[in-house]
DNA sequence: AAAAAAGGTTGACATATGTCAATGTTACTT
DNA sequence: AAGTAACATTGACATATGTCAACCTTTTTT
């Protein structure tokens, strides 16, 4: 049995109709094709759009489901089309520390792991249900050599991590708990809304217990 | 009065002689052609490493002196020849909290004012008289578009950047503080010898007091 | 509707880390 | 050689955060 539906079976599940199944695959690659377009400064043409398609595949993942366990490889990377996921790490004493939280339009899957072919140290896995488009690392070395908007996508794409990630390690060094609570309340709203205060507690590095009073004292002011 | 003094000048001054100077030159050039080579499948042949060479210019920053100050928008990336340096910010209070330090063969700059043309929140400075080689946005631009090899390094690096980055943050919300400086010191033995430790004390979110004390239980066991 | 599960808050207390001041040590400057 | 500055260590104490347990609310499951 398969417990992980196909992608188009659970766009089936969805709307109920095949028939508005493909129209969503229409919407969710002409989605995808804007997201591109936004990141390069050539769009792409019709024919290398066709090649970008032709290699990534939609894939569901249900809640709770994982997307990448730790000690596998990480073969896939994935864009979020829909849905939410975390990506953690687990100490010796089995306690869970959010490295990574992500929704629409963001990517997933562990660098590390996908660039040395290591196993990954980290587990991602699915908050909501959540509708993926994967790719292969063979075929994104095809289409960054192939094609140039996608080169420069991922350039820019990378250049964007590099200073999200920057900010964040600035933040754990240099602000007090409160301060890195409010620093990101307000660099990802939609995050606040999507995930519980114990797994945001988690991602700064304090206990949701911490958390919870540090809000409090936050509200007193 | 000329502060900080050519690169060529300084170069002079610590052989002593003009001839040599010129032959350092070639071992700088030669020793970077290398480092390029080594982040991508083809090397680059000689008219390619011509173009990259004529891209990057010498530049000494003596110890305590600026590349990079706070408000500035951050104009060049600089790749260490010779040296060591500091990136930190500066608190409310006037207290600096080191968010990097780097030696020989790593880059500096400040990624989010390089990109986004704003003025940096960082502070970059030399911890010893440093030698560097300095490109500016626009050549890297042409660069990274001309040449594939420069293309696949920069991509590459990124990656590699990612990735240590990513191992920070997730020191930084799951390690307690002596772990967090064992493996630091697993990871960066070089950095340990060049920087006192007050400066790590910072770069882990730290008091020195505290890393003082760490390291003495350490020692302990 | 009842039960269970998940999330959130609060209090009492333990622990880790920060702060401040004094002192020792080392390396550099004159 | 003396003096100075930078760095490191230590002690006493304050503060922030963690831990554990109880309790409450909300949501989900049965």
């Amino acid at each position: 049995m398969q417990l992980v539906p196909s992608a188009k079976q659970a766009f089936v599940e969805n709307v109920g109709h095949v028939a508005e199944c493909n129209l969503l695959y229409l919407l969710v690659f002409e989605n995808f094709r804007n997201y591109i377009n936004k990141y390069s400064t050539t769009p792409l043409t019709d024919e290398q759009f066709g090649v970008v398609r032709s290699c990534f595949r939609p894939k569901t993942v249900r809640k709770r489901q994982y997307f990448l366990q730790e000690g596998e490889v990480c073969k896939y990377f994935g864009f979020i089309v829909k849905g939410a996921m975390r990506q953690y790490s687990v100490d010796d004493k089995g306690v869970e520390h959010i490295v990574g939280l992500s929704i629409e339009n963001w990517w997933v899957g562990d660098r590390e792991s996908w660039v040395m072919l290591t196993p990954s140290t980290y587990n991602i896995d699915a908050w909501e249900d959540t509708e993926l488009l994967v790719v292969t690392k063979a075929d994104t070395v095809q289409i960054v050599q192939q094609i140039p908007s996608i080169n420069e996508m991922v350039r820019k794409m990378d250049e964007m991590h590099s200073i999200a990630i920057q900010k964040r390690i600035n933040a754990s060094v240099s602000l007090p708990a409160d301060k890195r609570y409010t620093d990101f309340v307000n660099s990802y709203p939609s995050l606040v809304q999507r995930f519980p205060q114990h797994l945001i507690a988690s991602y700064l590095g304090i206990t949701k217990e911490t958390l919870s009073r540090v809000r409090k004292r936050a509200l007193g002011k």
